[in-house]
DNA sequence: TCTGGGGTCCTAGGACCC
DNA sequence: TCTGGGGTCCTAGGACCC
């Protein structure tokens, strides 16, 4: 009996992402600390030299930033100085105020996402997007370019399937070791690293693994431009002695947990008892971070998906006051759901679940939601409904942040013809 | 030098129905 | 009348991810 043969997953990371694509605009910023963040006043100035019509720049540096920006990514160089991606960007100053500070352009991102997804795409379908600069493939069955296919049984070929409905090119692929699969698999994430350079011009760090989260933590152990394959065997060397917050799904919260009980490996967690983790994590969490650990994961490549929810926040320059700030707050307030109906008629989604969020001074966060018997894309209707639930909210502080959000969607009228955004 | 904006999933209690 | 259980929907908060 052939035993299963061995899921090939990999997962495919973009380096730096937003300052790589910031870098092919810019190239004379290449090997110096750039953070990206921050909002639209920090745009690079361009002087034409009249003399030769050589066009210079002028960056701005993090040097006197003052705001509530945070850096989205970092260079490498950045990050030598101690800067990383979801810092607060006066943090950042203090430590590297001669670092240059670049607006965010997510249109330009969501380029060269697309055009990145679109090159893996063509080595390899089964992909499923993990957000702007991420991918999980599913290589199991995948033969890297130029190699033979499997051969399939010809439509005329008398032979019949075999009982389990297997044809030929499933039995030959089942009589490839696992060594030769492994090598096979090397060579497809080649292609694939190939196919997104000559794309876009930019780098990744692929790992293939068993399964996506061995796939997912392997893919930062070479970074930049890097190719790793990790075999479940080889989790206990190269796995196990990592932070458990390596592992995607323990956070700040449980990883300082498992810190204060004395859990500082992947390792260690591993060796913990299952009832233990449990008693200490619930019945739920406890059971996964143990095999999470041990590197087990089931989980199937999911290759398409349908939205659960979208939303619109803002957080403001300033504190604002209801009392005194009334106006200012309500014209937002409308903004947010004139684009919150922008974005699902785009989307081609309707709602029923609309909710509000809202951040005091002292970041203290409260939703409220409502569900009307209709889905609607109406600002106009979402606003009321929007309305009622911020009328449940006891509003006694300055607010840091407005957020409206809809769920329980519906597929609903999409754009008219001609009128698809960019 | 406090902490963005867009998401997903889970938990848990209560309402309501069978 | 009392007890008991299951299923689904709604709501609020929170952990986590990119």
């Amino acid at each position: 009996m052939p035993a299963t043969p061995p899921r090939l997953i990999a997962h495919l990371d973009m380096d730096a992402f937003y300052a790589s694509v910031e870098l092919l605009r810019y190239p004379e910023l290449r090997g110096k600390p750039v953070v990206i963040g921050g909002g639209r006043r920090h745009q690079p100035e361009e002087a034409v030299d009249p003399a030769t019509g050589r066009v210079t720049r002028r960056f701005a540096t993090l040097s006197g930033y003052v705001g509530r920006g945070v850096a989205t990514t970092a260079t490498y160089e950045a990050r030598a100085l101690g800067l990383h991606s979801a810092q607060g960007l006066m943090k950042a100053a203090a430590l590297a105020p001669q670092a240059i500070l670049l607006p965010t352009d997510f249109d330009a991102y969501r380029r060269y996402s697309r055009l990145f997804k679109a090159a893996a795409a063509s080595i390899a379908p089964r992909i499923e997007d993990r957000g702007i600069d991420e991918i999980y493939i599913d290589l199991t069955d995948v033969r890297p370019p130029g190699a033979d296919p499997w051969p399939e049984v010809a439509a005329d070929d008398d032979a019949l399937p075999e009982a389990d409905g297997r044809n030929s090119g499933d039995a030959q692929r089942e009589r490839e070791t696992e060594s030769d699969a492994w090598w096979r698999a090397r060579d497809v994430a080649k292609a694939l690293k190939a196919a997104v350079r000559e794309a876009t011009g930019l780098t990744c760090s692929v790992a293939v693994a068993p399964n996506k989260l061995i796939a997912k933590i392997a893919s930062e152990l070479d970074k930049p431009d890097g190719l790793t394959l990790l075999r479940l065997d080889d989790v206990p060397t190269r796995i196990w002695p990592l932070p458990p917050r390596r592992i995607n799904g323990i956070g700040p919260k449980a990883g300082a947990k498992l810190d204060a009980l004395g859990i500082t490996t992947i390792g260690a967690l591993a060796r913990a008892e299952l009832a233990w983790l449990i008693d200490q994590f619930g019945r739920n969490y406890g059971a996964w971070l143990h095999e999470a650990a041990n590197g087990h994961d089931q989980r199937e490549v999911v290759t398409s998906s349908e939205p659960r929810s979208i939303s619109r926040e803002i957080t403001f320059e300033r504190d604002l006051s209801v009392a005194r700030d009334r106006d200012e707050l309500s014209r937002i307030f409308t903004d947010l759901c004139r684009q919150l109906a922008g974005d699902l008629r785009r989307k081609g989604y309707a709602g029923r679940t609309i909710g509000v969020k809202l951040r005091f001074d002292n970041f203290r966060t409260v939703t409220r939601d409502r569900t009307i018997a209709a889905p609607t894309q109406d600002a106009q209707a979402i606003r009321d409904a929007a309305t009622e639930c911020v009328k449940r909210i006891a509003l006694e502080r300055r607010i840091r942040l407005l957020g409206v959000r809809i769920g329980t969607l519906t597929p609903a009228a999409g754009p008219s013809e001609g009128e698809h955004a960019a």
